[in-house]
This record gives structure tokens, C-alpha cells and sequence, in this order.
DNA sequence: TATGAATGAGTCTTCATTCAT
DNA sequence: TATGAATGAAGACTCATTCAT
């Protein structure tokens, strides 16, 4: 019934097998992600997925490892496209603002926006008592790698004379805070955040930071 | 620390009922915070109030009920916080940064660190699916009554000639979201904030606003 | 809120030891009948009562002991209400249709229609198995003593010349049967019996009674 | 005796999952018949059906959809019991005391001995508060189909001149009490209807009903 | 591999019953 | 005597997990 990405890049070698898993993969985000650990039923993920639930436990085993090998998986994903926008960052601009916005705005798209990523925080946040191992992944992919590039970035920025900056790492945190102040608040209020206001979310943020540290 | 109602009113008439019905919603506000929803036993919470299961029924109802009125008192535990800080807004300040750092860091204190508020939005967020209404609650006493507050003192301070603000709404949006900013991340990395940097966040979240912000 | 008995004919003497008891057991009865045994609780009989649990327990035991008390009493009070209407058959008719129509309805009303009655009945079919004890009672006193006593008077009307029985317990249990026709066809059905009804069924019962019996 | 389905179609292809279910509901029949709604326990009925606790939710759902499942289960059997036996009513009799006593015997062993029927006249008298569609189901086709097709079948008689009737309806009505009579007496006192009596019954219900209404 | 069934544990909820006040 | 609380035992229902087919 679903739209299985496997079936669309092989042919015949071992598409069940794959999907199969990948589709559970994916029924179990969305559900982990709806209902938390807790209440979400091995029944109910199997169904999603359109298998079995002794399907389930062949592939992935119990309850947990699911659980784990879902937030490693989105760990992956969600940290690949952060590096991949994160390449686009203006090193070397013309014109600071715009560019910056629009590196902003594919940063909020690709990288915070994502529902993948946004489940996955809070998904660690609610269970990471219950699997510290798993906060540690996550940690060191998450917040322990995104911050530093980010500074890294800014550094570059201030050192080339763009922006007036002591402490990069400080900046880039709250960089990216002006990024998601709509955005969660937003989430908070249970709102969808249409399309059409991440740009200007991307202004607003940009300029408010620029106001704050750019080179006068 | 608690303000018990009872310990106002009397010395020996029915202080039980009202302190064990508090007890129960103290230990259910924990369990609730610490497991979530659907992994919090109503057993778990009666144990903690160290009251019996049955009481628990008794006073509160079901687990739907109790989880409702928990969530109640919180908000408004939370936003009676909320407004007793906000009455401390230097709104004629002498030196702008150092008050506005002071209230800040009272601000963080009190209304933003507060586990009971924190908790309160984790909750709210996970379950908020399963209680609507408790989300309309939630969303026009939090974020409906506390954004406009905030922008209602900055256009003040504005107004005054101490900031150069064109949107107050977005800069009291962004005024929350940079004072967040490192509480939001150690929350993610699991860590506890200590005391001692709250300051700092005070003070570094106040020097990139006014950065941004401050008449020149 | 319920006109109890007791407060109408005494004054002050143990009203509420009386009254109270009494108040149970009408309760009881009420509920006993609502819900059957099993789904019958303590606490709905108290509320009714408008009494406390532990009152309940008080006066009169536990939930199997409260059950009995209130099947005897009803028990009772139904043998005494039939044996009175059973004093107005007519043993020396003038015009048997007419009177005996007559006697038909006011068992009818009496005693077949009793709500009390009609509760016991299903009571101790449903709730038979576990009380014997309850059963036997039940029997000795309701069909036990009540199919004797109306063949009784059959066979007395018969010996007078006006009846033309053969077996007159048979009879006696064919008479009832007659009269409780549509009574219980609407018991079935849910349907409360009109008090206007009650006439024509008498009347018909009677009629079709005396057309197999009547001498000719 | 019992006309499996399974039994009809095959030998070895899914017997379980059609066997299983049929299982439960026999099981729940009885179990709901002795014990009442509300002292019934999913667990006995599990157990009574040789089946895990599990299969009977996989298979019927909640307590109060297996009862409605039952329910309906037995009222359409009962109905078609019973108008099979109807179908042997003696329209054109040679000696209609005879027949008619043989068509009553048949009734009564059928259609109002019938366990199953007894039971469910019962259970829907008890249980028919909490579930009024039950209610419906059984009163259309239980007496609201029943007791005309009688009083159908009473009126040919009468038309071909063998009977006196005024009323088919009520004589159909009484004629069904007359018929039950000792039965009800018998299940009153929680006594077995002993197979021998039946016919007695039967004898003494016709005679009785033709002396009242057999034309002279 | 998929399916139905089984198992055993656990949670919510209600109840009867008893104690202390 | 009445009240609130406590206890212990069900019982409904769900779930994770495993077996057999």
C-alpha cells in the first residue's frame, strides 16, 4: 500500500527483506512519535507497517532495540542533513544578510523544521532516562556536533571581518535560538508551521542576530 | 517551600483531607513528570503521596481526571509565577543592562527553570492529543498571556526611548527565545543547569538583546 | 427525601434506629432489584439510604446477609399482602363471573403485580444458585403456600356446584397462569402494565377460566 | 446435537479459528446464563471455552460486545426453532385434541424447554437496561413475531370450525401460558422439568385450552 | 515469512470490608 | 453513629513476547 522507497531504486534482489524493515522503521517513528514509548503497541506499528507483528521481532527484535535502532537511524539521517545544508553557509558573502537568510531558511527547512529531527528531541527528552545510552548518541551527534560547526562558521565570519564576535560558541547557540523561536513556539501551541513563514522567520532571526553582532 | 492552605486556616480540624488530596497531586505531578502519561501508575503515585491506591480514586478520580487537574493547578501555580516576576520589569530602568540582567535572571528563575513549568510543557506536548482541551488551557494561559505581557514592557521601554524596537511582539519572542537558549540545550543533553550559570545566561542573554535592541 | 414509614407513625422513641434500618433495606431492595446481587454496591445502597457505609455494615452485616434480610422481608410482606386479598374470594358467589372477575383484578394488583413481588421473583431465579437457603424459604412461602391456598377455595367453588374441576391444585395453577398472561408478556417486553389494563386482563382471564371450568 | 458449520464444509482447512469462536460464544452462553451479566467473568468463560483470555478479545471484543454477540446468537436460533416446530401446527386436524396436544408437546420441548431460550428470556429481563438495541432485537423477534404467527394458525382453526375464538391474539396468548404453566412454576422453585413431565403438560394445557375454546 | 493462539505480567478500576476518629 | 482512609482481592483489558503452523 505504501510507497516503498526500495521497490523504486532496486530491482529483485532482496526487496521484501529490505523494505520490509524499512517500512517498519518508518511506521515505528511516526508511531513512537505520536504516542511515546510507552503507549506505543508493537500491534500497532506492525499494522502501520503492513506486517506482521512476529515480523517485527524477526527483523528487530524486542521493544527497545526497535526504539534504538529507530533514534539511531534518525540520528543518521537528521545529522547527514545538517552537514549537507551546513555546506552551503556563506564562507565568504557579498551580502551578509541576504545570504545568511537564505542559509538560515534552508537550515530551518532541512534541519530544524524536519519532523524526523523535532520527534527525535523529544523522543530523547521523554525516554532518555529509560535509555541513556541512547541520549549519548544522540548527544554527541546531536547538540555535540551541530553547535561546534556552527561556530566554527561564525568564527570564520567574524575573523574574515563580517561580524563582531568574542565568543563564537555562545553566538552560534543563540543563533540558532532566534532560528526556532517561532518554530517551538509554534510546536508549543500544537500549530503547524505553514510553508510560506519560514523565510520570514529566517528574516527576522537573521536580522536580529546581524543587529547583534554585525561588524558596524 | 509549599504554602499549604491548611497550615493558614487551623491547627487540628481536617488538615488530612486537604493535605493528602495536595500530597497526591504533588507525587502525581512528579510521576507524571518523570514517566509520562501512559508509563505513570496510579500505584506509582499513590505510593509516593504515600496514601492508598484507593484514596487516590476517591479524591481525584480517574487517571484522565487527576492528570487534568494536575496540569490545572500547575498552569496556574506557574502563571501566578509568571506575573509576580513580571511586576519586577525595570520599566523606568537607570542602568538598563543591569536590570534588565537582574530580571532576567529572576525571570529564569522563577518562571522558566521552574521544573514545574518545564514539566508542564513536556507534558503538555507529549499528551496534548489525548486532553485537548487541557492544551486550549494550557496555550491561553502560557503562551497567550505571557508573550503579550513581555511585549507590552519592552514597547514601554521603547516608548521611553531605551530600545529601538519596531515589532515588540518579535522582540519579546526573541527576548524569551535567547534567554532560553542554554536551559533549552541543557535540557536536551540531559544536564541539570546549575545554579550558578543561570546568571550568566542572564547576563550573556541580555547583552546580545540589548545588542540588538538598545538605542544607540 | 423519601417518606419513610416509621416517621409516620412514631415520634421520637429510636426513630432513626428504626427508621434507619428500614431506610437500608428499602434501599437495598431498590437497588438489589436494579442491578441484580453481583452489580448491586454497598455504596449505592448506603447513598440511597442516605446513610453511611459503615451504618450499612452496622445494622445489618455483610452483603450476603443484607441480600437476606431483604428477600425475607419482601418474602413476607408479599405473603401477607396475598393471604388479605385471598379473604375476598368469593366462596359463596351470586354472580361467579362478575365477582370472581372482581377478586382477579385485586390479585392482580396486589399481589402479582406487586413490584416487590415481581422483583423477588426474578431476584431469586437469578441469584437461586447462590442462596439455597434463601430458595427454600422463598419456595415455602411463595408458590409453596400460594398454589394450595387458591386451589383451596377452586375446590371449595367446585364442591358448591359452580365448578366442574377434576384437579383442582391444576386448576388453581392454570387460574394464575391465565391471570399473569399479558402481565408478564409485557414484563418481557419491557412494557409497564397500565393501571387501566389491569380490568381487562382480569376480565379475560376470568373469562376464558370459567369458559373451561364454569359447570354447565 | 449441535449443527456445527465447520462440520458441513471440511475436513482439515480452518477448523480452529471457526471452532475457537464458536467456542467461546457456547461457553459464554452458559456462563452468562448461570451466572448473570456482571458475575460473569471473561476469565471463566475463557477457560470454560478451552481458550486463552487473549483469544476471546481477539475474537469477540469487550464483555459487552460478546454479550451482545451471544444474544443475538441465541435469538436467532431460538426463532428458528421455533417456527420449525410451528410449521407442524395441525391446520386441518382429524382429532385436533390429539394433534394439538402432540404440536403442544413439540412447542414446549422445543421452543419453551429450550435452555438456550430460557436463558435469554432471562438474561434480556435482567441485563435489558444496559443494553436497549439488545432489547429491540429480542422484542421483534422474540414475542413480536412469535405469539401472531400463533394467533395466526388459531384463527384457521377457528374459521374451519373446529374452534370458538373471538380474540386469535389473546387466545394465542393464553394459550402460550397455559402451555408453560408447570414450567414456570418449576423454574420458580429452581426445579428440573423432568423430560416425562412434558407430556402431561402438554395434555393438560390443550385440554384445558379446548374446553375453553373448542367449538361444541 | 506470516498468522492465530497462548502465556504471563501489568495496569486501571471497583468493591467489600475494616479501622480510626 | 458517621466519616475518611486503608487493605486486599477481583476483574476487565492490554501488552510484550513466544509457539506452532
Amino acid at each position: 500500500m505504501k510507497t516503498s522507497p526500495a521497490a523504486v531504486s532496486s530491482e529483485t534482489e532482496s526487496p521484501p527483506a529490505t523494505s520490509k524493515r524499512q517500512a517498519i522503521l518508518d511506521a515505528a517513528a511516526d508511531v513512537f512519535a505520536e504516542e511515546g514509548f510507552a503507549a506505543a503497541s508493537i500491534d500497532a506499528i506492525a499494522a502501520r507497517a503492513g506486517v506482521s507483528r512476529q515480523t517485527v521481532y524477526n527483523q528487530l527484535g524486542d521493544k527497545d532495540n526497535l526504539f534504538k535502532v529507530v533514534v539511531a537511524e534518525i540520528t543518521e539521517k537528521s545529522s547527514a542533513d545538517f552537514f549537507r545544508v551546513l555546506d552551503t553557509f556563506p564562507v565568504a558573502p557579498i551580502d551578509l544578510e541576504t545570504e545568511l537568510t537564505e542559509f538560515s531558511a534552508l537550515l530551518l527547512r532541512k534541519a530544524v523544521c524536519d519532523p524526523n529531527g523535532r520527534w527525535l528531541r523529544k523522543l530523547v527528552e521523554t525516554e532518555g532516562g529509560r535509555f541513556p545510552e541512547l541520549f549519548e548518541t544522540w548527544k554527541e551527534y546531536g547538540p555535540g556536533k551541530k553547535y561546534p560547526a556552527i561556530a566554527a562558521r561564525l568564527a570564520q565570519l567574524a575573523l574574515a571581518g563580517h561580524l563582531d564576535i568574542e565568543d563564537p560558541a555562545l553566538a552560534a547557540r543563540q543563533y540558532v535560538a532566534l532560528l526556532a523561536t517561532d518554530l517551538r513556539i509554534n510546536q508549543q501551541i500544537g500549530r503547524q508551521t505553514p510553508e510560506e513563514e519560514v523565510d520570514r522567520m529566517a528574516r527576522e532571526a537573521t536580522k536580529t542576530f546581524l543587529r547583534a553582532f554585525a561588524k558596524r
